[in-house]
DNA sequence: AAGTGGTCTAGACCACATT
DNA sequence: ATGTGGTCTAGACCACTTT
């Protein structure tokens, strides 16, 4: 049979695991392992990048590859939309707007995202719930200057957090994960007691370089979040 | 010059954002696409394999490939041992071993990983310290049937973390993030008010389909834990 | 200047899922 | 049975790093 570039994965790693290539290790070249191995110099290539993907190898040019010294484990985890993640649990989606308001940028929001003083942001608080359950409190600031389509949008039907995904895709950002005890504010909306330890997130969005939008999510008391590795 | 992988995905990409191939749509065949693209069949390929692992479109031999409904962002963060983490903030890393016992396996932890009644396990809690202050809380049971090396390590030194992964580098596990009131024990190690919110992780890990592990760990009060998407 | 990984190509055959 | 993606090969040239 051939040699699969899965083959020749579990092989190094087979090595790894008992020692003959201890972390740390240099390989040798792709082409003499490509030899050693019986197979193309592309598979063994194939097989070397999904290992420095999967965090086990580390590989420069002129340098070569070696075993990393501590193998750090990937964790991933997929971000969807909140209606789709309280779906997926089997439980009915609903959403409920709470305030809208249009207002130029905060002092501390600027501190956060690159926004010019006085810009027009739009502030959105609003709810989901799971069921009869609340499931998650939204408090989201979104730039007008870069989304000004969001300034005719009404926000009571579709939460900002879909409607700007459909809106502009690509972006890229940055998740704060953290605990929060529950201000009395939001421990009412979340059902919970004033000072509920709750799960939330912080998320900036940005499209190239301009700041799309902040939001801070609360989520019910004993949220959990999951992920395998 | 020639066509790189690179600039196909980035092309696709134009392509969903400019509504050419809306969400959804189901794209050309690879041999047609190279064609236009003016690459080879194996490069179109790559392309469409990366955006796979994106998240972005979805493929299935037979049916072919599409543009996913929704564009779920996969984030990922490494889970690396807490030293490494400490030190890589500047700070100084240090540890404590609090408390150590071997006890039959109790039944609420029975229920979480898959131990024989009275399988022999090993109980630790012990802190880690960034610089002067805490950072972290564990609390660590270890299944001696899997571990049995762990029986005659007296984990004064090295946390069991550490310890582990070096010992057994290659398992598979699951991690749950949560938030969690601080409880009055917990709350003294980690030096904070009793029901201070606090972020912890709880850690389950396999070798092949045998339990090694199972870990609560509490972070110090505002601990944050960051990811780019 | 030289060595190693990074990538492209053209062609081939395989494997899976649908018809 | 057929169409589409999955993968392997052999060979070539490029690009980054270190010497």
């Amino acid at each position: 049979m051939r040699i699969s570039y899965r083959d020749v994965k579990a092989e190094i790693l087979n090595r790894i695991r008992n020692n003959t290539w201890p972390l740390g290790t240099n390989l040798p070249g792709e082409i003499e392992l490509a030899k050693e191995f019986g197979c193309a110099r592309a598979t063994m290539n194939r097989a070397m990048r999904d290992l420095v993907d999967d965090g086990i190898l580390e590989r420069k040019r002129k340098a070569g590859t070696k075993v990393k010294q501590s193998l750090v484990r990937q964790a991933q985890f997929s971000i969807s939309i909140v209606r789709e993640e309280v779906e997926q649990s089997g439980a009915v989606y609903s959403y409920s707007l709470i305030e809208r308001e249009q207002i130029p940028a905060p002092a501390w929001l600027r501190e956060r995202i690159n926004v010019a003083k006085d810009a027009p942001i739009l502030h959105l608080k609003c709810m989901h719930y799971s069921g009869k359950n609340p499931y998650q409190f939204e408090d989201r600031w979104i730039n007008l200057d870069v989304v000004p389509a969001a300034k005719d949008y009404d926000f009571e039907e579709i939460g900002p957090n879909e409607w700007l995904i459909q809106q502009i895709p690509f972006t890229t950002g940055e998740l704060v994960f953290s605990a929060t005890n529950a201000s009395e504010n939001i421990a009412r909306f979340l059902k919970a007691p004033v000072d509920t330890a709750l799960f939330s997130v912080e998320r900036t969005t940005w499209l190239e370089d301009k700041s799309v939008t902040y939001a801070q999510l609360y989520f019910a008391r004993d949220h959990k979040m999951t992920t395998s590795i």
